[in-house]
DNA sequence: ATGGTTGCACAGCAA
């Protein structure tokens, strides 16, 4: 089985490039974070004609997750069970082919020290908690998404730089960490060990193009 | 220290 995580920032904006990759590559699931949208528009069609089942947790302008998957999807949760009303849609998950399949866009916490930053780690101790209370370890599951924090300095491309800064700081990565410990391996890092592979660059100071990135997208 | 760039609700916020 194929899977794919992106975080496209607006499905409506990156629809093209969308619709070519995944045309292009076939995964059988392809996990969305930042669709930016109602779930009334987003472009299900567009997929649908290329084969995909269409499953969105969307919220307008911020956050949104949606699993496009070309076998059939079942048992649909959206959102944490522990979420108030109007919580922000960061978490949808289904069945897939015998798989639970979690797709999450984890806050990004702004800077160390914030509201935002406290608003991240607690939604990574409440998601440990959901694997607690309503996922199998015995079971086929994957986790992926956009966690907004690289897990180790060979996960960035300028550690002394990054060092103690939100995507790389202590609390963040021990809040992943727990999270992992939960039963999960980095599926990246099992069969990679070198650094200089990231998943994220800022737009801006020309980041993509010197490969200044993190790696913060994971499965 | 600031600002550098995107995307959205077109004005400031979030990333």
């Amino acid at each position: 089985m194929k899977i794919a995580t992106w975080n496209v920032n607006s499905i409506t904006a990156r629809l093209i490039r969308v619709l070519e990759w995944v045309g292009s590559n076939r995964p059988d699931i392809i996990c969305l974070q930042e669709i930016k949208c109602i779930d009334q528009k987003f472009p299900t069609g567009e997929f649908e004609q290329l084969g995909y089942r269409v499953e969105t947790y969307g919220q307008q302008t911020y956050n949104g997750v949606a699993i496009l998957s070309l076998l059939p999807v079942s048992e649909i949760q959206r959102g944490l069970p522990d979420d108030e009303d109007g919580a922000q849609r960061r978490l949808i998950a289904a069945t897939i082919d015998s798989v639970r399949v979690i797709n999450v866009y984890v806050p990004n916490g702004q800077a160390v020290g914030t509201d935002k930053y406290l608003f991240k780690l607690d939604w990574l101790s409440r998601l440990r908690n959901f694997f607690d209370a309503h996922c199998d370890v015995t079971k086929p599951l994957v986790l992926c998404g956009d966690f907004n924090v690289a897990p180790e300095d060979r996960d960035v491309h300028n550690p002394a730089l990054w060092e103690g800064k939100i995507l790389c700081s202590e609390a963040e990565r021990a809040a992943l960490k727990k999270i992992q410990d939960w039963g999960l391996v980095d599926i990246f890092r099992k069969h990679q060990p070198e650094g200089g592979y990231f998943t994220w660059w800022d737009y801006r100071q020309a980041a993509f193009r010197l490969n200044h990135g993190l790696r913060i997208d994971h499965l």
